[in-house]
DNA sequence: ATTAATGGTTTAAACAAACGAACGAATGGT
DNA sequence: ACCATTCGTTCGTTTGTTTAAACCATTAAT
């Protein structure tokens, strides 16, 4: 498959995740889950504590976050405990997407 | 300072360019420059072409994309050139935090 | 000087995102 | 069985983004 072509396709598949991870509000929710995920996870109301937000505002983010792989959830009962996703999949992609990237410019500086 | 603050004030250093890279119509136009780098850049016209955009709209992606340093500009007479910076600050800036973040997910894994 | 070409900007409209209020579903306790 | 708690969802409103049409500024050419 031709370079340019799978570079298209790269820049697909991050777009929901950048988009995800530009907002200033699912930033704070990350934020809040980084320092805390020592423990079991945080519930929608921490999360709302933390952030200032309404819950209806955290639940929208938290569902954004989980649909790009960002965090998992796990239920007890009625409580829902959030969690960064221990897999790194999203992230190594977006990684090696601006690897690529950067390639490809230092090759052109090069070039001139 | 405490890493955590440095964390918030280190996403917040991203916001934008994350916004920026996020979008569809605005990543068409980094992969066509991208493409055409070798040569001296690429004017708004060119652009258009390219990413089936109308002028204005190239005009207020590459405004946006400007703001944060992913291309720059080269005039000629009326000509405008656009190009891809050559300085990948803001990407390096990028992906030492996801290197943070990983390091913070990793880190709570092992500690399970 | 006048005209053509290039491209940035302003304005207004279409579109999408984010939010809170109210509602609904499920679980747990009494 | 009943009420409280937790959380997701739907709805309408507000806010912000994206876009094209029209306009303006600059340069180049005759």
């Amino acid at each position: 498959m031709d370079s340019l072509q799978q570079l298209k396709k790269d820049f697909d598949e991050v777009s929901d995740f950048l988009i995800a991870l530009g907002d200033e509000k699912r930033q704070s929710i990350i934020i809040t889950l980084l320092q805390a995920d020592n423990c079991k996870g945080l519930r929608v109301i921490d999360l709302t504590d933390a952030t200032q937000l309404s819950r209806p505002a955290v639940s929208h983010h938290l569902k954004i976050l989980k649909q790009v792989g960002l965090i998992d959830m796990r239920s007890e009962g009625t409580k829902n405990y959030y969690f960064l996703s221990h897999s790194t999949t999203e992230i190594d992609k977006l990684k090696k997407l601006l690897n690529h990237v950067t390639t490809i410019i230092e090759k052109t500086v090069k070039t001139k």
